[in-house]
DNA sequence: CACCGAAGGTAGACACCGTCTACGACGACT
DNA sequence: AGTCGTCGTAGACGGTGTCTACCTTCGGTG
């Protein structure tokens, strides 16, 4: 972002990016980010004194990445709040099926701390857009917007997490994610509109 | 189970079980095992040539626990399938909670082999039963009954990840998870029953 | 100008991990 | 009695994260 671009920190940083990117979190050592980032296996200490921070900043970037994809997908989007909770949606699983390895990195908690580096911060706004739409697209009867909101989250995820799982399609029969999708939207927001 | 008790087979994945459900996945290695079984590092392997699938009869054992469970609780339960569902989704979420590291080893698709071993023949018929429910209280305009199970499946999970992750709460300031389960259920399912 | 002290990176050690391989003990069967 | 399989041992190898001692380099101060 606006860190020294020469600096090792943020070299570090985005060559763990681009290696769960590319490789997945496993692939993700101290070792191996310091290596390709042409430094020894002990200089990421200096700024990140053990693995969880350094990881925990790469997940960082995931979010900040998602939540600028959503908001861009956002940006072009219908005033209907609706749609654009189904485009938010679409936005979510379309990252998860794509950069697997930083989402599945992203909601590791036995890898990450959540404390740390502002990691919360970062993924909490994503999780205003969503309350905000869904608030908007809220039918009187339906549970508080809150929780409206985080039973949707839910789904979404579970489809994502599900999906790369690899049981899901076997069981349901499906071959997309789009059937599950839309079954989820039509449930907590009612059916789509004509 | 039927296994010779004093076989070191069957011991080595009781051993790890215990040792999942006590420290958590990360605690399982292939040493630590064999250090508590009190066999050397190397003995493992010739049961289970690869850690994964030492880790893959342990998951094995995770989903049979958690389809007793379920099994368990259904036998006790009402007849109307709205009801056992709720029964179903709660035992679910239950296992989730009070076996976090199994419940995590379960879905760690990077660490397990779902081929071998048969697991997914082992956490197949735990889907089969939501489905069967699924297509019992199914309404007539709803998704066909393998999306509705699967959409509703999606959600139990992700709601027992996110759960897990330590933001659902935080972000929708709910104090249990009670409320997102009804409202995932009544989504899905409709409203419920007076 | 000389010095010095901190910042930033190097390099080696340690314990642990999963995997591979050579080897020994032991029992059953011919 | 002898031989062959089965089963577990034990050591090595390369990998990991972490800790620590060291070196280099550069900016500010006497």
């Amino acid at each position: 972002m606006d860190a020294d671009e020469t600096g090792l920190r943020a070299r570090l940083v985005a060559v763990g990016v681009d290696l769960v990117l590319r490789e997945g979190q496993s692939a993700v050592s101290l070792r191996e980010i310091a290596r390709r980032a042409g430094v020894s296996h002990g200089a990421p200490r200096r700024y990140f004194p053990t693995h969880v921070d350094l990881l925990s900043a790469i997940a960082r970037e995931g979010f900040a990445d998602l939540t600028a994809r959503v908001e861009r997908t956002l940006r072009d989007a219908d005033p209907d709040p609706r749609t654009r909770l189904t485009a938010l949606a679409r936005t979510y699983l379309d990252f998860a099926a794509a950069h697997r390895g930083m989402f599945e990195l992203m909601f590791r908690h036995d890898l990450l701390d959540s404390g740390r580096l502002r990691l919360r911060e970062t993924s909490l706004p994503l999780f205003a857009v969503l309350a905000d739409l869904v608030a908007q697209a809220r039918r009187p009867t339906d549970a508080p917007a809150a929780v409206l909101a985080g039973a949707l989250w839910a789904n979404l995820h579970g489809i994502a997490q599900l999906w790369a799982w690899g049981s899901l399609p076997l069981a349901t029969g499906a071959t997309d994610d789009d059937a599950l999708l839309r079954a989820a939207l039509d449930a907590h927001l009612g059916p789509a509109p004509a």
